[in-house]
RNA sequence: GGUUCCGUAGCUCAGCUGGAUAGAGCAACAGCCUUCUAAGCUGUAGGUCGAAGGUUCGAAUCCUUCCGGAAUCACCA
């Protein structure tokens, strides 16, 4: 049975109500209004947690300190599970028994699937877009920012028992393809990944860089000319040539289609490479080729039901000038779609097909406005389910120098970024030289897990919402608050297990000390950190979290032997915590995507 | 200019649904390995929480204004 988490919220529940009892025995308050605070107790004072009296006092009518005093003295009394109290000012600190917190230990180590919940048929549906590349480009840092906050936001969801579908939209059609294959057929004399050893994404990246440059050349040439620049951008020859390309794409020219096709697959070997690497997966890949038609006709019915408007020259709009928005074109004047129009039409799809309690695009926050303005738009339009679309918009990656500028070079690739944190991870596991015994190819796992583990950790720990920095000198810490420590956290711990053997498995009478109560909060609080991270859609709360969980059980290890514990049953205790905590490492670090060694 | 988001230690970040003396890591300095993995542990130093008002018993947290930064406001995606 998973523990469930009325049973974790036992604590707060059993507090709350007592000390709504209480006020009511002692000063007729009656009990439903009452402003009861419970908080955990701040580590530089004694207890577990803290009843905060000032918001009560009105009631009782005394200082807040007589307050604590009073309902202190009360729940001392009245519940088993109290064991003293101290009161500052008007906090009351209460001491939880070690014996409740024996039984959150018993408890949690009885349950193989403590703190997460399994979806079953009955479960909501949630979806979750992310990663959403354009096939003429490599993945960079952003990507990989926006690959990692959507899978472990997926595995979040799972673990608060949601049926989840991982989706990628890929940009596989459009202007910018076209450019990449003009400029391979122009320049590139036959040349393919096979011939070349290119990863085929980086090939096509390298040929619309190529485009790009060539492109310039041209303008400058018309603008010396004496062109106007305007009307030379419009004209060079290579861009007249990128949209004759789209053109003939657009009416299924075979020709064109074919080297579309033989490019773009180029491209998604390399992507399926890069994503493997990165550890991310996807249950179903759309593609803009196959949806970019979508839409048009619930935008006509839409117009049908003057829901929308339509222009002289033919264009259709969304006016939102009453929601304080301006007004959006959804079809052009020559009546084809603009992306608005697409999104719309993938949405309904998507609610048509599947039964979804939510839909998640994991996208930049650039595309804030468009988000807003696509929910509205669906709401006008009266789909019912427009409410659950969530934008999960998150921040840039930023580089010391400021924004990542491909016309600079300081795009940071993603698998260079990855072999980079291998490279270190390895430099560093044999400096240390723990790995030994060990064969070359589980060395390699080994760093493969532990630079992955640095770099995703470095970036999920930080708020999704939120711009990042990231530093390629400086490169990512192994040591501190990051993925390693963890890792390292969860390898002694594995370490003391198989030093320890076969133990008994039942869990003997113990009252924990101050650092094995610490982490029986820590254990208790797991369940509604995976839940909260599930509810922000944040797995920074996560990463926060686990890192607290490490700290703490270091302390412990450094303070007290685990094997060489005082008597046989502290031992016994403590290798099963120790266990369990090793448990929730894992599974916590399963939630971020990375993965925990054995040694390192 | 309109809208949205962000300003916390030298640097990178927590804390933000109001509560105690604002926390970590890195960098600096000083300690701890004959003992379960030192990728660890302990200590020192470092702050007008961008500024000013307001609400409150209480504000980094909520409201207003201002300053500074970012994104966005295409018949692009």
């Amino acid at each position: 049975m998973h523990t469930n988490l009325l049973d974790m919220q036992r604590l707060e529940e059993l507090l709350s109500s007592a000390v709504r009892r209480a006020l009511n025995e002692l000063y007729e308050t009656g009990t439903a209004d009452l402003p009861v605070q419970i908080q955990k107790t701040k580590k530089e004072f004694e207890g577990d947690v803290t009843v905060v009296t000032f918001p009560l006092v009105r009631f009782t009518g005394i200082s807040p300190e007589e307050t604590a005093k009073v309902l202190g003295t009360y729940l001392k009394k009245n519940l088993a599970e109290i064991s003293g109290f101290n009161v500052v000012k008007g906090f009351l600190n209460l001491n939880i028994s070690g014996t409740y917190w024996l039984n959150v230990i018993k408890e949690a180590c009885k349950d193989h699937y403590y703190g997460i919940q399994i979806p079953d048929n009955n479960s909501p549906t949630v979806m979750v877009e992310y990663s959403s590349p354009n096939t003429n480009k490599p993945l960079h840092l952003g990507h990989v920012r926006n690959n990692l906050i959507g899978f472990s936001i997926s595995r979040i969801l799972e673990a608060s028992g949601k049926k989840v579908l991982k989706v990628n939209l890929v940009n596989d059609r459009g202007i910018h393809i076209c450019k990449s294959m003009v400029a391979w057929k122009k320049f590139g004399n036959g040349e393919t990944p096979d011939k070349s050893g290119k990863k085929g994404d980086k090939l096509v990246g390298d040929y619309y860089v190529l485009f790009d440059r060539e492109f310039k050349k041209q303008v400058e040439q018309l603008v010396e000319s004496g062109e106007d620049r305007k009307v030379a951008e419009n004209n060079a020859p290579l861009m007249v040539e990128a949209r004759e390309m789209l053109r003939k794409w657009e009416s299924d020219d075979p020709e064109v289609t074919d080297l579309w096709r033989t490019m773009n697959g180029w491209v998604y070997e390399g992507f399926d490479t890069t994503y493997n690497r990165l550890g991310v997966s996807f249950d179903r890949t759309y593609y803009e080729s196959e949806t970019y038609k979508l839409g048009r006709e619930l935008v006509l019915e839409g117009l049908k039901k003057n829901l929308l408007e339509k222009e002289e020259d033919g264009s259709v709009w969304a006016d939102l000038t009453d929601k304080k928005l301006d007004r959006k074109i959804l079809l052009r004047s020559d009546g084809t779609s603009v992306y608005m129009t697409q999104d719309i039409g993938t949405a309904q799809q998507r609610f048509s097909e599947y039964n979804l309690e939510n839909h998640i695009y994991v996208v930049g926050n650039e595309q804030n406005y468009h988000f807003q303005v696509l929910r509205l738009i669906l709401e006008k339009l009266g789909f019912e389910w427009a409410g659950r679309l969530h934008h999960l918009s998150y921040g840039m990656v930023e580089l010391p120098g400021g924004k990542m500028k491909s016309r600079e070079g300081t795009v940071v690739d993603a698998d260079d970024l990855i072999d980079e944190m291998i490279f270190t991870a390895k430099t560093m596991s044999d400096e240390l030289g723990k790995l030994s015994e060990y064969s070359d190819s589980e060395k390699e796992n080994i760093y493969r897990q532990i630079g992955l583990g640095a770099l995703k950790y470095f970036i999920l720990k930080v708020d999704p919402k939120k711009n990042m920095l990231f530093d390629p000198q400086e490169s990512i810490d192994f040591n501190g608050n990051t993925g390693p420590f963890i890792q390292y956290t969860f390898a002694r711990i594995q370490s003391v297990l198989r030093n320890a053997g076969n133990v008994e498995t039942e869990i003997p009478d113990v009252t924990p000390n101050s650092k094995e109560t610490t982490l029986a909060r820590l254990i208790y609080q797991f369940p509604e950190i995976v839940v909260a991270a599930g509810e922000e859609q944040d797995p920074s709360v996560i990463a926060n979290y686990m890192y607290e969980l490490a700290k703490e059980f270091n302390q412990f290890y450094h303070d007290h032997s685990i094997l060489s514990a005082e008597n046989d049953a502290s031992r016994l205790f403590r290798i099963h915590l120790a266990g369990k905590v090793g448990e929730i490492v894992e599974k916590g670090m399963w939630l971020l995507g990375i993965e925990v060694p054995e040694r390192m």
